[in-house]
DNA sequence: AAGTGGTCTAGACCACTCT
DNA sequence: GAGTGGTCTAGACCACTTG
């Protein structure tokens, strides 16, 4: 048997068909082709998150191809955390909203116990972009952006001051009150509400000291060494729409990491 | 033909030998069973750091599986950064000492530039552990254990405080003279001489105000905020055999961290 | 040319979930 | 029992490195 066979439908992928660029990578397997395809209809919202995608039986006869590279595509998939796997039932759209007592992106981890976290919004306002915003969000200068502020407490103290920054064309709808009437993560509402799904983010942690404004906020002296997260989410094609900056009271908490 | 034929080798694998287990996870498949394998004789010392291990055709002759099924362990533990796939050439033995440029387990990123970092002992003491590093490293309070101090610089400036915890038993022949000889990662001497490999670590990250001496060793005035990272790094089978507590001056640095 | 890892296929069977 | 993902095998061929 041909390791690669004929095609047989509309969507079938031809070997090496990506290949072809000039000064681009000389090879490009089919199973990379195939994700790439999964990749484009996940952001066309083909599927939409916590739903299961087809059957990998009905994907290989879709895209004609084998089983197997369907699955090594969705094995990777799955690896980047856009896809789950759930053995018996099918393979699944990740979603923020339905993850079990974490927010997924959040490293803040209490000393003892396990509380969950109290939200509490401060602000949400519509302004325009300032440039250092702007660049990161690859926006102009100037254009709509939203911007939120709001309080996590633990035990009914205040432990994290965030502020949100979102380019205000994808969130065009988005208000206080959606805000405070949602339960969960805020990425489960952007998924839902704005089908904006955030795969993946950089952080940049430093030690900052407290200024007055965060100080009031998080009830602590002035000049308290506060750990300060600045985050840049991706969605789809490594697209950054959001910005975040935090700024984390590492009393009783701490920011944990895992190193491979 | 049948999934799990006969094993053809005293090495070979017997289909769900780890399943017998009462109370035991009730499955545990072959590739998981050869993975076990590979990572004993990783552990035991039968390949050493930076050594090609022998290729997939070989180790699945020798445990009497399908070179499908040696690959798909050899797959886990690349992605484990155990191991380390180069095509062509064969699969090799990871390792710290030659990982170009960067230390492996280091997040820190100069805000511009790229400047190598310089290092410079302070100390080396063989000391007695006082309970709360014995209970981490799971020794025994009071058991012998080696302290190491040292700065990191950036382009002359001191920018990393490190202390340094290892058991006394493991690293016998440790002194200021090998560590001050040595180029390049302590990491990599630790594998070299003492055949203790670093494969995972768990960091906790806080904001902490600089007392009189870290402030003094990193040129800072008492009190600015440091990041503080206590980093405690695994070898085979999850044993912790180094705790570490960095002090890290964030004025032209930050932490980098990725989220998936 | 030989040897290594990398891709692709095809088919059989296992484990898990739901009806 | 039917449908899904998960495992295992066997063989062919491709891409890369080295002699």
């Amino acid at each position: 048997m041909p390791a690669q066979p004929p095609a047989i439908d509309e969507d079938a992928v031809r070997p090496d068909s990506a290949a072809s660029t000039v000064g681009g990578p000389s090879f490009s397997p089919l199973y990379r082709q195939i994700k790439g395809l999964l990749i484009t209809r996940l952001q066309a919202g083909e599927w939409k998150a916590g739903e299961a995608i087809p059957s990998e039986q009905e994907l290989a006869a879709r895209f004609g191809v084998s089983q197997g590279t369907v699955r090594k595509a969705v094995d990777e998939l799955a690896a980047d955390n856009l896809l789950v796997r759930r053995q018996g039932k099918g393979t699944f759209v990740a979603t923020h909203a339905e993850e079990k007592i974490q927010y997924r992106f959040l490293r803040l981890t209490p000393d003892k116990g396990a509380e969950s976290l109290g939200r509490q919004l401060l602000d949400c306002k519509r302004q325009r972009a300032p440039a250092w915003i702007a660049k990161l969000l690859q926006m102009r200068a100037g254009d709509p952006m939203v911007e939120v502020r709001r309080l996590l407490h633990s035990g009914g103290a205040p432990v994290v001051l965030d502020e949100i920054w979102l380019p205000g064309d994808l969130f065009k709808g988005l208000t206080v009150e959606k805000l405070s009437q949602h339960r969960g993560p805020f990425y489960g509402l952007f998924e839902a509400e704005f089908g904006v799904h955030m795969i993946r983010a950089e952080e940049k942690i430093r030690a900052v000291a407290a200024d007055a404004d965060s100080a009031s906020h998080l009830q602590v002296p002035e000049g308290t060494p506060l750990l300060s997260v600045e985050r840049l989410s991706f969605t789809y094609g490594d697209k950054p729409v959001e910005l975040r900056r935090g700024l984390y009271n590492t009393a009783n908490h701490f920011y944990r990491n895992e190193l491979n």
